[in-house]
DNA sequence: GTTTAACCATACATTTATGTATGTATGATG
DNA sequence: CATCATACATACATAAATGTATGGTTAAAC
């Protein structure tokens, strides 16, 4: 039954959140085409006209993680705050707490970080994306940077240390969370924590 | 051909030693039996024959993750230190700098946290091994509230909340490090960034 | 010194997912 | 309105992994 452009775009994009769900599930391995095509409601069929094969799918689906996450740390960049770092930390805060609403993000996120073995096919994709990893790194030093520049922190900082730091943090609240969403309170938590770990930072001015 | 009963427990450990290789590179899900037993030198009538299935292979090998860091910490906390959040640090660093020197545990730590799905058989074993993972939280309490009692912390700092914080850090360190082993120096940055983030706690203390 | 059973290899049956080939109905296009 | 390509569904062929059954050799027990 030939579908219109628009239904054919919505068949995509069921396959595509469908995919989201089962990958982050059961990780991609044992994730089938048949379930993906099944929980998005359709055949087998579908889901090889839309994508080469499980591989394409599961790129598709990095692209639609990276490019927004990016896309809102350069917008927030442009803004001219009087304290970077405070800027950078409600931003961190921020990004913890859209993670709750947002239902997509975390199944995509759960598998990245943990259900993608990056093997076989996948393998090629895992420098790939360990390249867009490095270069929203690269967003957050910017921060930490500006901060110094404008002398509001110790000369002696180092930014690229620093960046690592909170990188690894922010990691580490990620992974707990998302190993754990109901278990872990982030509405609550995570503004403590990340308040609480800035202050160190804040140390550095002296 | 039968072997000696010496012989026959290093083929279990060459088992083991092979699954945890062949677990770390491809996944649990894409790890063949075959594959496994030849790695080990040996066929899959021998993987049979010490274990049920993959998922046993699996679950003997936590047990062989989790046991000896639990011990390590027990042992620790034997010590009577003067300055628990000295202490503390000092272990965090400790683990930091031996996990450099032990191949064997970078790979399942790797396979645990990043290429370990927990659907299907594996699904059982979601749970328990956050009960685990909860245990060695508790551990790492017990020194945040030795420090409290003895009067080396803010009287309002909340040593659950503490306890996250550190272990989010933590955390967040293993996955950079793990992440990217030959990138990322952890001989020299862990005790850095350990020192750094240390340094927020002490101010818990005024 | 037999006998037994542990330890493993080999062979086979079954299952399951993938890829592809083909069928088919319909929206788009002239 | 004829036809053609799109958007799927269906069917099949292939491959690969699992589980099991069976066979063989030799430590070990008596």
């Amino acid at each position: 039954m030939r579908r219109t452009k628009e239904e054919s775009e919505k068949t995509r994009e069921d396959l595509l959140n469908a995919a989201v769900r089962i990958f982050s599930e059961k990780g991609v391995a044992r994730s089938t085409l048949d379930e993906i095509a099944k929980a998005a409601g359709v055949t087998r069929g579908a889901v090889y006209w839309h994508f080469e094969n499980k591989t394409q799918i599961f790129e598709a689906l990095h692209e639609r993680l990276h490019r927004p996450f990016v896309d809102m740390i350069l917008e927030d960049l442009e803004k001219d705050h009087p304290e970077p770092m405070v800027q950078l930390r409600d931003l961190c805060i921020q990004i913890m707490l859209d993670l709750e609403k947002d239902e997509q993000r975390q199944q995509t996120l759960i598998l990245f970080f943990m259900k993608s073995d990056y093997s076989g096919d996948l393998a090629p994709y895992k420098d790939k994306h360990r390249e867009k990893k490095a270069e929203s790194m690269r967003l957050f030093k910017r921060y930490i940077e500006k901060a110094k520049k404008a002398g509001k922190l110790n000369t002696q900082a180092d930014p690229e240390l620093l960046t690592q730091c909170i990188s690894c943090f922010m990691k580490g609240i990620l992974f707990e969370y998302l190993d754990n969403p109901e278990g872990f309170d982030i509405e609550n938590k995570a503004p403590k924590l990340i308040n609480l770990f800035f202050n160190t930072l804040e140390l550095e001015k002296n």
